[in-house]
Formats: structure tokens, sequence, C-alpha cells
DNA sequence: CGTAAGGTTGAAAGCTATCAAGCGCCGTGG
DNA sequence: CCACGGCGCTTGATAGCTTTCAACCTTACG
């Protein structure tokens, strides 16, 4: 289930992030614990916020510290999802939501005629599991894009929680509410005609992204193979490889296997038809 | 504002609702009030959810009599949208969300370049302003597509009521979740390439979403214009309308103006890759 | 160092956008 | 009551873009 071949270059380019003041390095390759591979991915250990790297994305965001301790007692962290495993799978009863600590994800959902479509690319600080609360049963399945360390949030517990605690309540209807504007975003994306304005609206997409949870705007990984980049923007994975060479013919970024490089952002947002923030 | 020419035959093919029982007709062109033009659009008048025909699928479903009638005393009810009227603009503050009573609305993104971008059909029962929680302001315009009647909530209110009423929050979680569930599907139907199989996916998603209003599953009315089907499925007008007459050739779907029946249902599933009920 | 998977590049075919013309319905105004 | 004008919709021909098919290259891993 690994991937075996192909380009995968500078591993750990996401994990350089920017705190406001001081520049840290964390490597998060190892971090996530790469050696203890015989272990398990389902192993659990305790939780603490306090020290996330993504707390100010995540549940606890505005909780007192009080509240942040109830939080942590429901909580379980799964220490390490490794590449190409998934975290739940299409039809499985909804029972916790999955808070990405660290990695990447994908939702993938099968149609009636079998075929795959990638719906999603999950960053660090993103739930998952959001849209299986209604029908009670996950709608795609999703497949870690690296190795991975997410926290498991039992809905029920934290359906029982939120009714106690105001500003939980508030957080979950603050993210699922985030996450459809992400979607609306997506629509956006997606309803652009050209490949070109697809592909660019896409890496200022996840450059955003990345920028809200303190890493480079302008340095990361695409840590997604180019065929599911392909399926997500509805194109095919030769149309997005020519793109990539002319984007960077044009000088607009530098790619390198998966990292990838933003020279111009401004001239991206153009053709994607966007705003951006620089 | 209104729309001035062109087709739009048979009004209230929509209204046409099935009880499990017996075969009703209401006329909701008639119900919604056509006589009291003159009246502003923002006339608001007293909430009953007992009598409304979405509340099995709104925000009352699973509460007790006296929960309802809590939340009837937080509702404002605006009588009539106007076809063509604003029910929010983009950018505006958040501070209710809107329950689709009757009619139709379409959600519209201004990007930076201007254009303009349908990111979202709604129809009766559904909520619209859900994506404007996070950020507290209004990422898109809704327009009304008929004349629409619509329950306004203001949210901070509703938020309080949520704290005390367990199966209110319940319910809230549960129209965010499949409000994330839809916008999925959407993003499937957008992802697939041809262009025929887009439409024949937007038909199949109109149909089950009024199949589950009690409406007919077969026939009803595309309340919204061609450019508008068009801008949505990231494609032309001229494409949506060399394709519909194509399906009517192929006897897939029969086409009057605005009102479509869907004659082979399953053939159109098979096109747009998805399964369907019947 | 060989292999397999991911990725890149090229040529031809197919699909959709664009440009253009014409039709039908509706509301307006004479 | 009827003619006019506008808008929405339909249909046709062409150009352009993206897919498809195919070959080859690159990288990681055994």
């Amino acid at each position: 289930m690994t991937r075996q071949g192909g380009y995968n270059l500078p591993e750990g380019v996401n994990a350089v992030r920017f705190s406001s003041k001081a520049v840290t390095r964390v490597a998060a390759g190892r971090v996530i614990g790469l050696s203890n591979e015989k272990k398990s991915a389902e192993q659990i250990s305790k939780v603490s916020c306090s020290n996330c790297s993504v707390r100010a994305l995540c549940l606890p965001a505005g909780l007192t510290a009080q509240d942040i301790d109830r939080l942590e007692q429901i909580t379980r962290k799964k220490t390490v999802i490794k590449a190409g495993d998934q975290l739940f799978r299409a039809g499985d009863k909804f029972t916790s939501l999955y808070a990405i600590r660290s990695g990447s994800f994908k939702s993938v959902v099968i149609a009636a005629d079998g075929s795959a479509q990638v719906t999603h690319f999950a960053l660090p600080g993103e739930l998952l599991g959001l849209d299986a609360y209604s029908t009670q049963a996950h709608p795609s399945y999703a497949e870690a894009l690296e190795n991975s360390s997410v926290c498991e949030l039992p809905f029920a517990q934290l359906e029982t929680l939120a009714q106690q605690v105001p500003g939980l309540q508030k957080q979950i209807f603050n993210l699922f509410s985030e996450e459809l504007r992400q979607e609306k975003d997506v629509v956006m994306l997606l309803g652009k005609r050209s490949a070109e304005a697809r592909l660019a609206a896409l890496l200022i997409n996840i450059s955003e992204r990345y920028t809200r949870r303190g890493y480079s705007a302008t340095e990361f990984n695409l840590t997604m193979p180019r065929i599911d980049i392909a399926n997500y923007l509805g194109l095919t994975a030769e149309t997005v490889s020519r793109l990539i060479s002319r984007f960077q013919k044009q000088e607009l970024i530098k790619v390198q296997g998966r990292a990838i490089t933003l020279l111009d952002k401004p001239g991206l947002a153009t053709l994607a038809g966007v705003s951006c923030s620089d």
C-alpha cells in the first residue's frame, strides 16, 4: 500500500514552520516516529493539546485551560497513520472525528460505476469525518498521503461535552462552517473552465492553507501524487504534468518532484482569477 | 431585477406534492402570495412550524412540541422573497440563518476578477448561510430563482437555545453535516469530465432532493435559467442547451421550457456514473 | 543494479467554447 | 387587443483545448 517508486524528494519541507518571532525547524518526518514501524498504526497514547502545533485551529481554540483538560480526557491519539493507510473506510459507521496533528490525507468517494474520485485534501488542524454525522456512516474513505498523526474524538462524548461547554459548541459550529466555506472554494476551483486556472487555484489554495498553519507560503510539498491532483481537478495526470512544466517555464513556480516553490504568487493568482495575500 | 422574457412554462410543477397515502395538490405559486406584490419582500409575520411542509427536514425535526414552541419564538418569517431579489448580499454581516419554506435560491460568489460563479442551488427545507458562521460574513449572495418564502433564524439566539435543547444542537450538527455531504456530491458532479455526465448528475441530484421533500421524483421545474446551470456545471449555456436537446432525442427526458420530466432515470444515472433509487 | 511505479513528453482524436444567427415567449405600450 | 422589443433558448460551424494513446524518463526500493 505504501508508495514504492516515483518522485518524492525533500521530505520535511512542510515541516519548516515559522513562528511569529523566531524561525524554528522541526523534522516532522522524525517526530511522527519512523522508528517504531513494527507497531500498529492503531497505537494509542495520551493527548496533550497544549504542545500541539495546530491547537489554534483545532477544537481547543478559544477554550479555557480547564475546558481543554476535559476535552483531552475524551480524546485518543493515534500516533502514526502510515502513508497509504486508511484512517477509515467508506461505509464505516461514524463514531469519531479525527483531527490531523501532522501529515495530510485525501478523501475519496467511490461512485456507483466503481470510479474513484478525490473530493478533498486535508491538512494539519483540519477535521476529518464531519460529513458523516448526518448519515452516521462515512461517505468517503480517508487515506494518509504521508506518515501522519491524528487525534480521535469520539463524537457522542464530544456532543455531550459541547452541551456543557458553550465555547466548544461554538468551535464545532466554527469548524463545520469553515469546512463548508472551503468546499465552496473547491466548487469555485472546479467551476473554472480552463485546466490552467484550476491548477493555479489549487496551488494558491494550498499555499493559503499552509500559511494559516504557520508554514511557508511559498515553499511546500505537494504530498499527493499527480494522478490524485488530476482526479481532484477533473483533469488527467498528463495535463497536470504539462501544466506544471509550463508554469515552471513561465517562472511561476519551481518544481523538484513533489517539492514546489511559488515564485510568482500574484501571477498564479491572476491565472486562477482569485486575489491573494501578497 | 425580475425576469422579463424567455421560457417559463408551467408554474407550480414543483408544487405537486405526494404524501405517503393520498395525492394532494397545492398551488404553491398562489400560496406564497402573488396577490400582495405591493408589499415589501421584508414583510414579517408569525411562524408556525407545525403547518410547514418541510418541518421534517428543517430544524424542528426530532424536537418535542414544547421545544418547537421555543424555536418558533425566536424565528421570524419573511413571507415573500420575489424572484430575482437577494436574500443577503456577499459581504453582509452574518446574523441569521434562513430556512427555505418554499421556492428556490442560487448562491453566487464573485471572484476577485469580477467573474460570478454559481456555487449552490438551494431547495425547500435547506438552510442558507451556514457557511458564513466562521467568518461572520456571507461569502456569497443568495438570489431567489422564483417567488419564495423563508424563515429567518437569528443565530445568536439559536446558539443559546441549542445550548439548552440537546435535540436542537444535534439537528444543527445534522444540517451542517448534511450540507457538507451534499457539497461532496457537488464536487463529484463537477469532477466528472464530460459535460454529459455533469448534466445527468445534476438532474439526478435535483430529482433525489425533490424526492426527499415529497415532490415528484420525475416531474419538476428547473427553476434556474440555463445560463445558471451552465455556470454551476462549469459549462456554457449552449452546451447545456445542446445536451438537453440530445437527452430529449434519446428519450431520457422530456422538456418544455423549464418543466422537465425524467423518462429514463436509470439511463441518466448510468450516464452520470451514479446509482439511483429506481 | 534491476524493477516497478510515478512522472514527463509527443502526436492525433474528440469534445467543448466561441461566434453567429434565428426562434419563441413575455411584458410593455400604443 | 395587438404589435413591438427584449430576453432566454436553440442550433450551426469553426477554433481551441484537453484527452487519449504511446513511448520514454526518473526515482525509490529490494
